[in-house]
DNA sequence: GTTGAAAGGTTATTACG
DNA sequence: CGTAATAACCTTTCAAC
C-alpha cells in the first residue's frame, strides 16, 4: 500500500472525526470528492483503517473503575497463554490486553462499576484460573488518550 | 441522563461501526428513524458518545513497535505531575497515558517505528526530563481490544 | 410533550468522459 | 482523474397521540 501526504492528511481527519463529510476532506487535500472516495475506499481495504466507531465514556455508562492489571501465567505454554489471550479478548470488562516479550506476562486494562464489583471480576478471572500464578492491580485515577501523530 | 435498552443498543452497533447507517439502528430497536435521530442527538450531547473516529492500524504506519512503560516521578508535586500529564498528552507517540493511584506513578503506551526509535523516545521523553525518576519499558509482543460490553 | 410517516435537502456513490 | 448523474441517506416538518 502506497500513501502520500493527502493520504495521512485524510486518516488525520478521520481520527478526530469519522463522521468528517467527503466534501470537506476534498477541500483539505485540494482534491475531487471522487479521489477522497477512491483514497478511502483503498485505506480500508488495505486494512491502515482498522474500522471507524464510537469512543463511550465508560464513567457516563456506569464503570467508574479503570485498572491496570499485570498478569503472570504458570507455565509458558502456548496453549495455555493462547487460551488466556482468548478468554481476555472475549471479557467485556477486559477494554485492552498487551503480551509482553519475555515471559508469560500480560497487562490489561479492566473496567468496573465499583470496588466490589472489580473483587468479582478478579474472582472470576483470576482466581478460578489455575493457569494464573499471580497478578497485580495498579487503579487508575485518570486517563489521557492522545491521538497518534502522523507525519504530515 | 436516562438510557433504556434501546439506547445501550444503538450504542453497541456504533461501538462496532460509527458508519452503521440511521436506517439500520432503527430496524434493530423497531422504532422509526426520527426517534433514532433523537436518541443520538441526547447520547452525544450528553458526552456518553466521546466521539466517533477512525482506529488506525500502527504496524501498517510504519510503527513497528509498541511499549509499556511505568514511570515514576522525583517528586509527588501536583505541578509536576501536571506538567508530565501535559508533556504525555502532547506528544504524538504516546497513544494512552494512565495516572496510577497511590503515588506519582503512571503508565504509558508508546509506539515507536523500531527499537532505535524508542531509544530516541526514552532520551528525549525520559532521560532529558530531571522530574523523571525511573522509568521501566516492557516490548508488547501482540495486542487485543476488545470493545466494551454492554448489559443489553 | 412525544411519536412516526413522509417530504425535502444534503451527502455519498457510481458511471462516464 | 474530475464532472455530473444517480442513489442513498439524513433531517425536518407536521399531524396524531
Amino acid at each position: 500500500m502506497i500513501m502520500d501526504i493527502s493520504d495521512l492528511k485524510l486518516l488525520s481527519l478521520l481520527q478526530q472525526n469519522a463522521k468528517t463529510s467527503i466534501q470537506e476532506m476534498a477541500a483539505h487535500i485540494s482534491a475531487s470528492t471522487a479521489s477522497v472516495q477512491r483514497r478511502l475506499k483503498s485505506l480500508r481495504e488495505s486494512g491502515v483503517i482498522k474500522k471507524e466507531a464510537a469512543i463511550l465514556d465508560q464513567k457516563k455508562l456506569g464503570f467508574g473503575i479503570t485498572a491496570i492489571v499485570s498478569v503472570e501465567l504458570e507455565r509458558d505454554r502456548l496453549d495455555q497463554i493462547n487460551a488466556f489471550k482468548q478468554k481476555a479478548k472475549q471479557d467485556g470488562q477486559v477494554t485492552n490486553f498487551y503480551c509482553i516479550a519475555g515471559d508469560a506476562d500480560f497487562v490489561m486494562i479492566v473496567v468496573a462499576k465499583d470496588i466490589a464489583d472489580y473483587e468479582k471480576f478478579t474472582h472470576r478471572f483470576f482466581f478460578a484460573d489455575k493457569n494464573v500464578r499471580k497478578f497485580r492491580t495498579s487503579i487508575v485515577v485518570s486517563t489521557e488518550k492522545a491521538t497518534l501523530d502522523l507525519p504530515l
